[in-house]
DNA sequence: GTCCAGGCATGCA
DNA sequence: TGCATGCATGGA
């Protein structure tokens, strides 16, 4: 990987591995919009970005070196996808799936955002919980110009009641996001802690909050918390795991999380 | 109009 | 422990 700033842009050449529209628009993060120019708009810790790729390279627009430390790591730059797919591809189904839709990564996203977006995407599909999720950024989170706004700390939605989460079209979750944001602006769920637990315990953690389950907890995990080992099985995955009769195959171990995610794809396009 | 979506809490056996 | 049920809403 090689970093080269250029003005205000900052250009990365020598990424393997990452394909702008499979990594934004493959259900982990709900925040990013195609631009008419092919590049990706969008918010994530408190910065706005606009990236794209030239020549295999890519850029970020209008961006300083104190912001590109955090794309790096949202953005899982220093790790070795392409070897991490040729690993995956000792399975079958995997292999003609990296082949298809080659470029997936795993993005590392704040783990409040990622816990509170799974939480809204219970029983919802994408295209609805990005509806919400951008209602709730619009009407509390900080505004930081052209229609773009951060994501709502839990400090401010833990002033919020339940029907102001259901006038966002949370429906039926509006009690959870109450609840879960006071929880979180209180310290009685303390994320930065559960961070540092080993898998487990995290998940076990995560459990205990009021509207999180296996599901939702398994999905904050692996795009929230850094545990590429939490498989999440949604509605789309049980489909997938009828291939997977005798268990995952060795070689998803430790990467089970980012496996998932191209079988994720892969069932939603051909199931 | 019906069906479904990156499920969960609850009650009951 | 496992299974059935109700739950909000918008798009297809």
């Amino acid at each position: 990987m090689k970093v080269t700033v250029e003005k205000n842009n900052i250009r990365v050449s020598g990424v393997d591995c990452l394909d702008l529209d499979l990594t934004l628009d493959c259900g982990q993060a709900f925040r990013w919009e195609k631009q008419n120019d092919g590049s990706y708009s969008g918010v994530a810790g408190g910065y706005f970005l606009n990236i794209k790729k030239e020549n295999g390279d890519l850029i970020f627009k209008n961006t300083d070196e104190k912001a590109f430390s955090f794309w790096k790591n949202y953005f899982d730059l220093e790790k070795d996808y392409a070897e991490i797919c040729s690993r995956l591809k000792e399975d079958a189904l995997l292999s003609s799936t990296i082949d298809a839709y080659y470029g997936i990564r795993i993005l590392n996203q704040e783990s409040w955002e990622a816990l509170c977006s799974f939480v809204i995407s219970q029983q919802n599909n994408i295209k609805r919980i990005k509806l919400i999720i951008g209602r709730l950024c619009r009407a509390y989170g900080d505004d930081l110009g052209n229609g773009y706004y951060t994501f709502p700390s839990a400090e401010r939605l833990s002033a919020l009641s339940v029907s102001d989460f259901e006038k966002l079209g949370c429906g039926y979750r509006a009690k959870y996001l109450e609840r879960l944001s006071k929880d979180v602006a209180c310290g009685a769920v303390d994320l930065d802690k559960i961070k540092t637990l080993p898998l487990e315990e995290a998940r076990r953690a995560l459990l205990e909050i009021y509207g999180v389950g296996i599901k939702v907890a398994n999905c904050a995990l692996l795009f929230g918390f850094g545990f590429y080992s939490a498989f999440p099985v949604d509605v789309w995955m049980k489909r997938v795991m009828e291939y997977y009769p005798d268990g995952l195959p060795e070689c998803f171990d430790g990467i089970e999380g980012i496996a998932q995610q191209y079988l994720f794809h892969w069932a939603r396009n051909n199931l």
